[in-house]
DNA sequence: CATATAAAGGATAAAAATATCTTTTATACC
DNA sequence: GGTATAAAAGATATTTTTATCCTTTATATG
């Protein structure tokens, strides 16, 4: 479904989400051991990230990445869109170049309700909420 | 989210569903053309289908492959499973080794429900129904 | 200003998915 | 039995995704 790179990513920015602010910023490595992903590759995308102002990014001693109210304000759908695009949530499931609700495949009436469903969600719901669950110990971002 | 392969599955298996049966075999090469998917990648697909047993295979002059009543009482899941496995289905959206409904990442109660009747409608609706909607005209397996 | 730190940028490497090609096997039909 | 047909099997090539490495740039601090 997704792909690693938007999995990390959004793991990623829930940790920061939940342990990162202006004063309190974290470097990529540290990140990366903290949730369990490949180091390099993190950083890559949260340069990626930082380009699209998804996170925020401070260079030199102390530096490192943070979010602010207006990234925790944020939802993963734009998250997911900006380093995935949006194709798997929108082209067809069968791989049909013109399928739509007026065309649709033979499965679409199947997939299309649960994808609406779906995207409606992680539009609606904003990353700071995300994480108010995870502080509340509801969810989890890492599990041992 | 479905490989290219599971994508091409699907495609060719309602194409025989709708085209062929034991008295009308049909060869890879036609069924790619005609379906519009890579004619060696459809052949090797179709390997793996007939050793699953999803469908029907003969070889020789007027062989090809074809659907009988009992490949049609199957549904997409088999076709889905015996090429990509139910990973992506089953495993942790975001990536998370121990993902559950009682240790449940983030967005786990957002994408379980969909992905729960996802594979219900995907479950219960066998080959055949689903090409009889296309047979009737409300579905479409390729569009021009 | 020198030094250390950490992100940014660019190039490269490894693995997996996608796709193709060639040879072998089975079988229908003359 | 010989020939043509089409799947099965196995080997190879290409592309994309995943991951790593090295150099440059910015900046905080002494």
């Amino acid at each position: 479904m997704l792909s690693n790179q938007s999995k990390y990513a959004i793991r990623a920015i829930l940790y920061l989400a939940l342990n990162s602010d202006e004063a309190n910023k974290i470097g990529s490595k540290k990140v990366a051991k903290l949730i369990d992903v490949p180091a390099p590759f993190l950083a890559k995308i949260f340069q990626t990230l930082t380009k699209y102002k998804l996170i925020k990014s401070a260079k030199g001693p102390n530096g490192g990445f943070y979010l602010t109210k207006k990234e925790l304000s944020k939802n993963l759908m734009e998250v997911i869109e900006c380093i995935d695009g949006l194709q798997s949530f929108t082209s067809c499931f069968i791989g049909l170049p013109r399928c739509s609700d007026e065309n649709p495949c033979a499965i679409h009436h199947v997939v299309s309700p649960c994808r609406k469903s779906l995207i409606k969600e992680l539009t609606e719901k904003n990353i700071k909420e995300f994480a108010e669950e995870t502080k509340k110990g509801k969810t989890f971002i890492f599990l041992k």
